[in-house]
DNA sequence: TTAGGTCGCCCTATTGCGGTA
DNA sequence: GTACCGCAATAGGGCGACCTA
């Protein structure tokens, strides 16, 4: 090791004015001409020192410019005080909110994030898991790819879902059910009769949660619904689903989330296939953008930075003092559907 | 902690199958009949341990599923494999790019990125750096709002910066001379003859850095150059923006974002004022949306994801062999434009 | 007894130096 | 002398056990 220090003949570093080695504990116990013990319970369980020493040992630390080094901390404990949040799709806007929520939420603990992009890989995401395993204290899973069956695997982690339930496990998920309704409610209520459903990824669980929904809503509602797809949850991924959608003859169109939704409207304007003139479509996630793309995107809203910020709680309070086991919590946040100018009444 | 379940007497730990306690280099050594040392060094050091020694090793860790801590590993050697990104405002789209070529390419150094989001907020971001100095080989900074000074304070600390160059470190930013004598030439060659600079935030060096190469390319073509400002560089500031421009009577506005600029988009729709029929609209960097909303907004485009990877690069080739000192390089990647729907003709 | 303080081992890997063929 | 390998110090702090007024 040897720390690079006092050496006149300069090595690495360049300029003056910062101190070469940091300050420990050892330096400031020392200094305050204590036992480093009190001055680490100083930091890490201060009532067990008098309010004398306390002070004393805060102002050599101040002086010192001593931090704690985090790695040390976390070596012996194992809590590294951080935590990691792997998304499905980095680009993907509607996972800015979760990121945002979630950050603000660690930081507020005293905590650090790390961001890992699973880039639709299911494998990708297990192995983020395994690498970071031992240098974080939970994971955030943000619209898991992977199997049931694989997330239980990696069971021995501590694991909260972001809109994705499985059993057993924390999570936190907009109302889908709700929400769907609420989409389909306003179409019949534009007199629409029939929907589809352009879908997701084939592994995505929010794919099938959405498409059970819209099913379930419709038939509750007397519309039929039929599911056409998957498509890739992108823009581009858009041309393909509105000529499909085209093809089905129907008045109305869901799109799994709205990157695919815009795409949708882009191919229409293309066609020059009138929305809501011709046919009226619907998205899910209110991105960035869904509110200025032409006509602005119908689309169901979702609370996605409080998500990320309910996951975080839920993954910290799992530490909590009644470590009894998992405890799981499922969380479901209200969704609201944002009524804008791509959906209007049937026609004919 | 705690699954839920077999343990009678139990403490810690969970289930069946996985093993209680990782393994660790002494397992290895045990098991192998040597010394750690020698198991550490087949795996941080090859070359110094016999090839028959090293399979043996190897074969002797995967039975018992060894894995370095990183943490122990982190702690005696100073070197955490980690590098934090630290953006100014992470609901800003324009970040994502570089957010997703960092977090790539530092994955595919084997490194491990934390994200950071500074809010606009100088100190914030000091903090940042401070709070992580520890757990970290170094900082990537994009789009800093620290004071030069501020930055060199950090000294100590190995920085590479993104959209932002100060005299000694490394750093990748987009050619905002060239860029903008790009726009300044497309809207002279639509006959503009004079323009507004719809300003960012004051503590933005890169609004400095646009504002005074638009000034520059202006006067060599022989436009004038006025600024407005500063606004806040999101939708909602594009509201006073653009009140701001037409009061100023000019024919072209140059947003210093898109974000600002597709919000002067909505103004002017509101409003009633046409675009470009009565004034053009340009943006800065071409993010997600800029390509749909109404009508299309010319930006400049630049290689985000890129500068993303090439700051990792720098950052991280500054630990090679050659620790001569920083060494640092600005890197200058180029830009283009792309001409949309909100650029025409001057009136008149 | 209790509050304040001290001792010394723990965690896991790195690495300088020295020893053995 | 050259390869290899092992000993033991080191990194920095947490924490239980024990000691003193």
């Amino acid at each position: 090791m040897q720390q690079q220090d006092p050496e006149p003949a300069g090595e690495t570093e360049p300029v003056a004015g910062a101190p070469r080695r940091p300050a420990t504990i050892y330096d400031v116990a020392r200094a305050a001409g204590l036992a480093t013990s009190t001055v680490s319970r100083t930091f890490s369980n201060p009532t067990r020192v008098s309010a004398r020493t306390r002070e004393h040992v805060h102002a050599v630390a101040e002086q010192l410019g001593y931090q704690p080094n985090p790695l040390a901390r976390a070596l012996p404990s194992g809590r590294t005080r951080t935590v990691a949040l792997i998304v499905a799709d980095i680009t993907n806007p509607h996972f800015f909110g979760i990121i945002r929520g979630a950050e603000e939420q660690v930081r507020a603990a005293g905590f650090t994030l790390i961001l890992g992009d699973s880039k639709e890989s299911p494998e990708l995401e297990a192995r983020h898991v395994e690498q970071l395993s031992r240098s974080v204290d939970g994971f955030l899973i943000a619209a898991s790819r992977m199997a049931d069956d694989s997330i239980r695997e990696l069971a021995s982690h501590r694991l909260t879902l972001i809109n994705r339930q499985v059993d057993g496990y924390s999570s936190a998920i907009v109302d889908v059910v709700d929400g769907t309704r609420q989409i389909v409610e306003h179409l019949a209520s534009l007199g629409h009769t029939s929907l589809v459903y352009l879908a997701g990824p084939r592994r995505s669980w929010l794919a099938a949660q959405r498409w059970h929904a819209l099913r379930t809503a419709a038939r509750a509602l007397g519309l039929t619904a039929t599911r056409l797809g998957p498509f890739p949850p992108t823009m581009h991924g858009g041309g393909a689903a509105a000529d499909a959608a085209l093809g089905s003859k129907t008045t109305a169109a869901v799109a799994h989330n709205d990157l695919l939704g815009i795409g949708v409207l882009r191919r229409f304007a293309e066609r020059g296939v009138g929305v809501p003139s011709d046919i009226s479509v619907v998205g899910y996630d209110d991105i960035f953008g869904a509110d200025f793309c032409s006509p602005p995107l119908t689309t169901l809203a979702g609370p996605f930075e409080e998500l990320g910020r309910a996951g975080v709680d839920l993954l910290l309070r799992a530490r909590g003092p009644e470590r009894r086991g998992p405890q799981p919590q499922q969380l479901v946040l209200p969704a609201h559907l944002v009524i804008r100018g791509s959906t209007g009444p049937a026609p004919g």
